[in-house]
DNA sequence: GTCTATACCACGATAGAC
DNA sequence: GTCTATCGTGGTATAGAC
């Protein structure tokens, strides 16, 4: 019947609402949030202002939006890679938890290729509203991380620990934003973007900082003192 | 006389055009580029909308202005480490060479706290502009480490060391830009807003970092595969 | 319920008065 | 050097078509 046939063809079709989060996801990644209007989120979907407003509210709430469509299945996947881990049933290595840390926020995909850098720069934008917002979505992800690496360094103090976690972040999220900087370095056919290769560095990078030796706070460390004393 | 008295104050008086950098390097810093309208820093700045056109031309050019305030200072200052580290006559250590890369970026004074957070913002914002601004400006100190680097890991093959300078922006960007994320994790009294503090942690880590070794590729090393063991 | 059309105020940029 | 007026565009809100 030609009614069928139509309503199939309207169901094969994105609907609005999945248009204007493919487009926001694209164009948030690639300039920001305060980077893209959402005049041209809705021309890149080829829907109505008003529509934003219908399914989403505020501009605020579709980014939003955008970042809670892949959040949960992020979280299952590195909760799915940890669990193999462990099945395995002996000790962990440290490289082997990194790797279920790291492998499915960097794992690239037609489909979430941009998520992936969205993740990476929202993490680290500077305004209030964006740190807010990826608190509030991502505070379980976050706390994941030091409560299963913690098990590793259980002398280590609190601060090292936690000066340590910094720069895990630094580079985690530096990765993952892949915003094109050591290109400038490294020359354009440097090739950031394929994740097996990104791990294949950044998990012996990051598995012999974390196991490097701090000098202890009272030893006499020259580079932990300022050039000029003058200043009390 | 009442006239110079009335002079010597409008000396001591910052102009507009300072009131205005000051401004605009204080709320880029908290807000980001974007985050923030010019009318917030005339508003801040107590000058006219006016003023902005007059003094920078455009907000960009205003926020390149802020950049450019600094920049030479920074390039000087890191010079100066280094030779003095040279003067030494000795061949230098891999930690020292990292030191003088990362204090004079880290260091923080009444003045130019809101830079360095500013600096290492600006440096991982997505968009367009703002990338092609800092590489028009910092390129030479971009390229400054890896020249200095390179010196210690000759036998290293370029895409090892290139990931390993990829990482290594990550650390020295978000340390810098100290955006907070971290006190999520550790709670709001973990400071991470002192210089010495940050150096004394940050350099073995990244020294560690540097001196890992990766597997060479042919072999077999697990890390680079997949997760299923099931081919072969 | 889903979307279109339109109006509102704040923004960045410009021209020109003072 | 400084300030005002104005233009096009931004995010948001709402009335109403379907």
């Amino acid at each position: 019947m030609t009614r069928n046939d139509t309503s199939q063809v309207m169901e094969r079709a994105v609907s609005t609402r999945v248009r204007l989060l493919n487009a926001a996801e694209q164009l948030f990644a690639e300039y920001g949030f305060n980077g893209v209007s959402v005049r041209q989120i809705i021309d890149a979907a080829n829907a109505n202002l008003g529509a934003v407003t219908y399914h989403f509210n505020t501009k605020e709430e579709l980014f939003k939006a955008v970042l809670l469509r892949r959040a949960e299945p992020l979280r299952e996947e590195r909760r799915r890679v940890l669990e193999a881990l462990g099945a395995a049933g002996r000790d962990l290595e440290l490289e082997e938890v990194l790797w279920a840390m790291l492998e499915p926020a960097f794992r690239a995909s037609r489909r979430n290729d941009a998520y992936r850098r969205l993740l990476g720069r929202a993490s680290m934008d500077p305004t209030p509203e964006i740190r807010r917002l990826m608190a509030e979505i991502y505070s379980r992800d976050f706390m994941l991380v030091p409560a299963v690496l913690r098990e590793f360094f259980k002398g280590m103090d609190d601060e090292e620990f936690h000066w340590k976690l910094n720069c895990f972040y630094g580079v985690m999220l530096f990765v993952q934003a892949d915003t094109g900087k050591i290109q400038t370095i490294a020359g354009n056919a440097f090739d950031t973007s394929q994740p097996a290769v990104a791990l294949r560095y950044v998990i012996p990078f990051l598995a012999a900082a974390f196991r490097a030796l701090v000098a202890p706070k009272s030893g006499g460390s020259m580079l932990g003192e300022q050039k000029q004393p003058s200043d009390r």
